[in-house]
Formats: C-alpha cells, sequence, structure tokens
DNA sequence: AAACGCAATGATAGCGGTACCATAACCCAC
DNA sequence: GTGGGTTATGGTACCGCTATCATTGCGTTT
C-alpha cells in the first residue's frame, strides 16, 4: 500500500538469479553462502545442505565477473596464437586450456600476426580483462606492446623460443640447437649436398644459420636456401623445390622448416618422378599427425607442445594463486623422429 | 595530523589506475571521465582532450570486468569447439575471432567432447562469465547442458549443421545434401561401385545416409561403409582402404568424410601400386588448404569456414547489442570442388 | 518574457560478489 | 569460573565501473 516504500530510482539488475537469493532461501546470510559454494569446509554440514539445495533449485550460476572485481582474480588466463598456421600450436592451445579447465580456469583467445598497432589494441583488449596469467606463442619483441604488458603485472609466458631476456616466465626451447642436431644428423647419414626450405620467420632463420654454420665447419659445399616468404602452404614447397632442382640439382637432403612445406617438397618431386628417398631426403618440422603415416613417412623435428602447454598453465596458475614461480627459463628441448623419408637407400653419387 | 581521518578498516585495491585518477587527473567528475572514453562525442572538446591526455599520461587501461558487470555487458563471446581436430574448425575460429576483436569483443573458448559431464561443468563455466553470445560448433542435443543454456537467456548460435528445433540461432548446411550431391557428382562421372570411409560421427552418419538412399534408387549395388570409428587420422584412411580393397575389390570411388581420412586411402592405394584416379576415384570432406597441391589435387567438399564464423558474430553481436536478430536459420550451403582425384581417365570396367 | 528543449556535467546508487573485521557459541585449561 | 582459543556465522565496506536521475546554462520557441 505505501508506493514510498520504493526507493525513488528504478533498480536495474539482469534479472539472474544472485547469490542473495541463494541465501534467501537457504536461510542464511550471502556471505555464508558464499563460503558454502568457495570453500564448503568453512561451514557446518547443515547450512552446506541447504544451500547446496538452494543451488539446485534456483540454478544458480555465480557472477565471475562480480567475483573476480571483488577478489582481483579473475581466473583467466590470456593466450595469443599467430593467426596463421595455428594448427602446430593446436596441440599446445589444447593441453593449455585443458589444463586450465581442470583447475577452474578460462582461455582467451588472441590472435596476432597483424599490424604492430593491433597488436597494441589487443594487449590493451587482454589486460582489460584483468587475466591473471597471459600465455604467449614466442617471444615479445622490446617495443610498446611489451612495455605496456610489463606494466600491468600480469604474470606472461613466453614459449616456443628461448632468449636470454624474457619478460617473466619462458618456455621454449633452441631453434639454434635445432639447426644444428638436424645438419648432424643428415650429414651422419652422409648426405653433403643440402638445400632449405624456409618461411620469412624469424625462428626459422636461426635454424638455418645453424644449419648453415654446422655444415661450413664441416668444409662442404654451401647449403643452397630458399625463402617461401609468409606462405607456409604445401603450393610453396612445391615451387620450392621446383626452384632448387633448377638451380641445384645435386641436392641430396632438403630441410623445410614446416611439415607442410615438407610434403610440397616431395609432393613436387614425385610429380617429377624423382623417389624420396631414394633420390633426395627430405626433413619437416613440426610432426603434424599424419606425416608419420605417409609414404614415406616424413622425418620431422618433434616438439612436445602439450608439454609446454601444460608447463605453461601450472606455472601461471602457481602464480595467480601465489605460488612462488621464479622468473626463468625453461628448455624442452626437441627431439629429430627419423623416418623413411631419410633413409638412405642408394649410393650417394 | 588527525589519524583518525583513516577509516578503520584496511582498504584494498588492486593498486592498478582507476578511472578515478584519470578523473582527478583531468579534473572532471569520474563519470565525465568514463564518457570521455566510452562516448566522446558526448562531451565537450576540452574536456576530450584533458581526459585522452590523462589517459595517456597514466597508461590507464578500463577494468572491464567492473564495466561489464556495471552494464551487465560483458563483451565477451564464447566459443565451444570439439577438443579433437579442431583443424577443420580453424578457420572458423578464426574468422568468428577476427570479427570479433575488430568490434571489441574478446573470444572465450571451451573444448567440448569429453564426457557430459565435463560438457556440463563447462557450460556452467561459460554461463558464470555471462558472455554476451554463445558459440556451439554443431548442434546441442537436447540434455541437462541444453536446458541450462536455454534457461541463461544468453544468444546461441549453433553451426555446422541443420536442425529444425535450434536452440535460438542456428548457421550450417545440410549434412545430407552433401551425401546426395556427392553420390549425385559420382555417378554422373560414370562410377557405379562405391565405397564410404567415415568417423564415428552423427553429422557423416548422415552424409552416408543421403549417399546410400541415392545411390539405391538407381539400383547400383550397395555401397560398402567403413566405420573407422573416433580416430580421423590419415593411419585410419589407410586402413580402411586395406580393408576395402579386401572386402570389395571392385571399388571405382571412395567418399571419406575428411580430407585427412582421404590422404590416408590415397596413401594406401599408391603403397599398394594403384593409381588416384586412374584406378580408383577419392572424395574428401573439408578442403583443408594442402589438398588442392597435392597431387593427384583431392576433390572434397567445401564449407565457407570463414563465412559461417563472421556470420555467427555478426549475430550474437547484434543481439549483445539489441538490434533484433530473430531466431532462425540460415543455410550457407557448400560446394564440391572437382580437382584430379575424380576425374575419369580409363574407361570403367 | 516565460516556457521549453537540449547539451554538458555531476551526484548517487548500485552491479554481484568477497575481504576484513566483529560477534557469538563452545571447548579447554588451570 | 575466568581467560584464551576455535569454529561458525554475520555485518559492512568496498572492488571499479555505469545506469539513472538531477542540475546547470544557454539558445529557441511562441
Amino acid at each position: 500500500m505505501t508506493d514510498k516504500d520504493q526507493p525513488k530510482r528504478t533498480r536495474r539488475s539482469s534479472g539472474a538469479i544472485t547469490l542473495r537469493d541463494v541465501a534467501m532461501l537457504a536461510g542464511v546470510a550471502p556471505i555464508t553462502a558464499s563460503r558454502a559454494i568457495n570453500t564448503p569446509h568453512q561451514v557446518s554440514p547443515d547450512v552446506l545442505r541447504k544451500v547446496q539445495e538452494a543451488v539446485q533449485r534456483t540454478g544458480y550460476v555465480p557472477n565471475r565477473m562480480a567475483g573476480g572485481l571483488a577478489s582481483s582474480r579473475s581466473r583467466l588466463i590470456a593466450a595469443v596464437v599467430p593467426s596463421t598456421v595455428v594448427s602446430v600450436f593446436m596441440e599446445t592451445i589444447e593441453s593449455l586450456n585443458g589444463t586450465l579447465f581442470e583447475a577452474g580456469y578460462q582461455l582467451m583467445l588472441g590472435q596476432s600476426g597483424y599490424s604492430a598497432e593491433r597488436e597494441e589494441v589487443l594487449l590493451e583488449a587482454i589486460i582489460g580483462r584483468r587475466p591473471d596469467g597471459i600465455f604467449l606463442t614466442g617471444i615479445l619483441p622490446p617495443g610498446k606492446a611489451r612495455t605496456r604488458l610489463v606494466a600491468s603485472g600480469i604474470p606472461v609466458v613466453e614459449t616456443w623460443d628461448l632468449t636470454p631476456t624474457p619478460i617473466d616466465m619462458l618456455i621454449g626451447f633452441s631453434h639454434s640447437d635445432i639447426g644444428r642436431a638436424v645438419a648432424q644428423f643428415l650429414m651422419s647419414k652422409g648426405y653433403q649436398h643440402f638445400a632449405i626450405v624456409r618461411a620469412e620467420d624469424e625462428r626459422a632463420d636461426r635454424r638455418t644459420l645453424a644449419f648453415q654454420d654446422t655444415v661450413a665447419q664441416q668444409a662442404l659445399p654451401p647449403v643452397l636456401v630458399v625463402n617461401v616468404g609468409a606462405s607456409r602452404s604445401l603450393k610453396s614447397g612445391r615451387e620450392a623445390m621446383a626452384q632448387i632442382l633448377g638451380e641445384f640439382p645435386h641436392v641430396e637432403a632438403i630441410f623445410c622448416s614446416s611439415d607442410l612445406l615438407a610434403l610440397g617438397v616431395m609432393t613436387e618431386a614425385r610429380a617429377r618422378g624423382l623417389s624420396v628417398p631414394d633420390d633426395i631426403a627430405v626433413m619437416g618440422f613440426g610432426d603434424v599427425p599424419f606425416v608419420a603415416d605417409m609414404v614415406p613417412a616424413l622425418t620431422t623435428v618433434r616438439i612436445n607442445g602439450g608439454q609446454i602447454g601444460a608447463l605453461a598453465a601450472h606455472q601461471l596458475m602457481d602464480r595467480a594463486e601465489g605460488r612462488d614461480v621464479p622468473s626463468g627459463i625453461v628448455d624442452v628441448g626437441f627431439s629429430i623422429i627419423a623416418r623413411d623419408s631419410t633413409s638412405l637407400a642408394k649410393t650417394l653419387r
């Protein structure tokens, strides 16, 4: 009857069930309901039961934005992946996401690889969500984006590479080591005339340089390097192979900066009646699942992407939950998976 | 001098720059600073300049959790993708994420495909974030998860399939139509003896059934169907091919439920000295980027995944921003990309 | 000239949770 | 029986932002 009881202003609300509703239904204070839900051991069995019942009955789902705001803990982790050829990183993202999810965290995805300005906008969008941690595919070069990230104070894991100067935590492997190891592997098989097919990419660059160095130390002929630019498609592998055969017919072994490029190289070789590995050996990089079962099975470099994702998840969550994780570098290494595409089957010329 | 001015309780705070700091620096009220940032046309040029300067100087990044809580608009979209073989959906996710990002939204990723309980937990985690929209890869079968989702009132787009009873919005294509179209395509080429290699998947099921029906209507011999289970690997394609050749040596054309399976089938064929397409025609599904440049180039079914992602993004954002988007079904169709793996090169037996 | 409309700014009260402190009830020791 | 320590619960004040209404100043309408 007393309309004046109503506050003058219209209160808005999303209309959804809130903790207050649950608490009222259970006959306890909101804070007690909160405890029953988040730290059940702190409440009596009786209250716990009543609150759980109320949650069931109402279908209450806690609002994590409100919780995050109040506790300064968003339980959100942001991952930045390159927009192209995400496939190589899929294993990592899946394992990252899976590990986070088990522990009650969510993953936010951002795509990099466009312009520097957009990179900055992306970082700002990410920071605006106040994630508890940030996962970067690759290492972030000095610049505004990096400065902003450091200033934000959010724990960061860079991955997939090594650098002596990480922002914070780093989980990766040495691309130089890979270039060296692959060169040694191929030389140990007796190959002497090498070509490299590589995408335009700083990491491929370092693999290439180390490969060339290692070969040069054995006084072998120089390595022919074909740069296919940004494209990592099978097609560019084929084109690169055509170029190699034109310029360097004596080539015996080709190291490609991705499995897909290697597939292209093999495709072109076969199209020209050349046999892999009888005429030419081919190596890839990445060990995407299907190259193991092709004919010939592709020799390649395997990175344990799942390990990187899981490790990163744990380090970020440890940080978020106040456990001490020193900034530092974890080298997860790599392995060369020797398969048929590099098995010597005829006498080298 | 008066220590008692201090409130008794210790105030916590994340210590970061807040809107209040910016407003004070600019000499305006917080709400005015908010307007300068979010709706600049509502403030005078003078105030705008001062606030922008303050933002620059402080490096202020708005806290979107607080904003979302206050406005009931999170600017977050959740996407649920199957945990396996995400590659087919990558194009969609990239385009979804890209479109959202341009408009100031962020993407949250969830992986489905585990247990039903986990599916429920996932949905609860998603709803807890109060996203402005949810993108589902596939359609959600009736069950607790679906009920909960409907109850949440969050706009939903189901994709990659058609059903007469979507939760809300639906962007997909008919798998039956594909089965029919592929059968007709292959029959029009003169093939009569068919096999299908398929993964355990409800959608593959419908393609298979429609294919069989269409073939049966022409009174052709029955189609040999090989179910490879959950695995969609190249290896299972090879194994399926081995089985087909054992049971059905007359087979002329094989339709696979993924490009990777098709690759496996072709690999096994070649390993046994059979030629594709001279001895056997092969078709895939998905048109992953590299199958166009293989030898032989793979005939396959192309879905415009980018279109699905972009369209879904726009529909969800339209909903979030109060523009009217009727619940309903969009059929984006598909296309058969005829390439070399089905070009008739010798007289059929 | 009084009334009106509109643009720019501000005060206030939340959004839905949790941190922090307070209180009550109970147990134990001495 | 009184002081001290737990355990269970509650009250209050925020987290950082925006919706809503209020106010002010000024040009415009009739």
